[in-house]
DNA sequence: TCAAATACGCCTTTTTCAGGCGTATATGGT
DNA sequence: ACCATATACGCCTGAAAAAGGCGTATTTGA
């Protein structure tokens, strides 16, 4: 509901690694986990809500895993945010938008309205390509700044 | 250190309020409390954080208050979130960038910080005056969405 | 039949947020 | 001089959210 968490970070540490592999190649929650130092619980959930959302494909027993099935330049921040934190909003605008009984005396609603609408529109034009694959790119940017 | 909060909402709400007002006209922090409809201390703290950073001057005693002395139109959002949050970060890289002993394992470590940076850059090219000055065209805008 | 994997609900602990209380200080009015 | 009304600010507590561990069911290959 609210800011970009752990479980997001979990989610991007484990698509990275699994578009490192060769395409179909299964990944275990528990791989990532071991690799990325991440809890197993936490991120096997997350996991499993991106397979719900067609990000993953998961096979179940032994031998399962998981394999990525979109591509991640086609799947944008927002969209990972939201199947995993059900929506990103800048800030919560407590006096919610419709039934709002200081709507009157609110002065903020309206640009509270604005500031979410704008970072919805942020993190929509970031997609997970450019976050996990422009690592050197990156890098040396940083360096420079 | 993360996402807007309440505090930010607060500040917003009275730098709206004051900016209304005839210029050098003092607002007192119980008049913001109520017209908002805020708590009046949490009201109050954000309006010394805003004075500590001269984006308010303010008079003590009575018949003192607060009053604007920068061009909301110069004040980002970023610079508002800073001085009453500490930092804003999209995600909090837990693994903190300087002296983090899991950089190896991390792989997410550049993504994180590339985000950090994209959100630092969005939020320094909001300023207050877009945010608060405009909401008749907002609104509109809203309505058609 | 078992081992290893996903799937998922429940629970507790930890952390963060929110905000009230008390008190010091400043200042104008009476 | 005194008091009412401001700002300034540290401390403390209760509420809410985040983090993540535990137990268990289900699937599937060996």
């Amino acid at each position: 509901m609210n800011r970009l968490n752990r479980k997001v970070e979990y989610a991007l540490m484990a698509l990275k690694l699994m578009a490192q592999k060769r395409p179909g190649e299964l990944t275990t929650a528990k791989e990532i986990a071991e690799t990325t130092g991440s809890p197993f619980d936490a991120t096997a959930r997350v996991l499993q809500k991106m397979a719900q959302h067609k990000i993953l494909r998961s096979e179940h027993g032994a031998h399962g895993g998981y394999v990525l099935v979109r591509d991640l330049s086609g799947v944008s921040l927002l969209e990972l945010s939201q199947l995993i934190l059900g929506a990103v909003k800048a800030a919560k605008c407590l006096q919610n938008m419709g039934d709002c009984e200081l709507k009157d005396r609110c002065n903020i609603h309206s640009p509270i309205s604005i500031l979410n609408r704008k970072q919805e529109d942020f993190y929509k034009n970031i997609t997970l390509g450019e976050l996990l694959m422009e690592r050197d790119r990156a890098r040396t940017r940083e360096v420079q700044a």
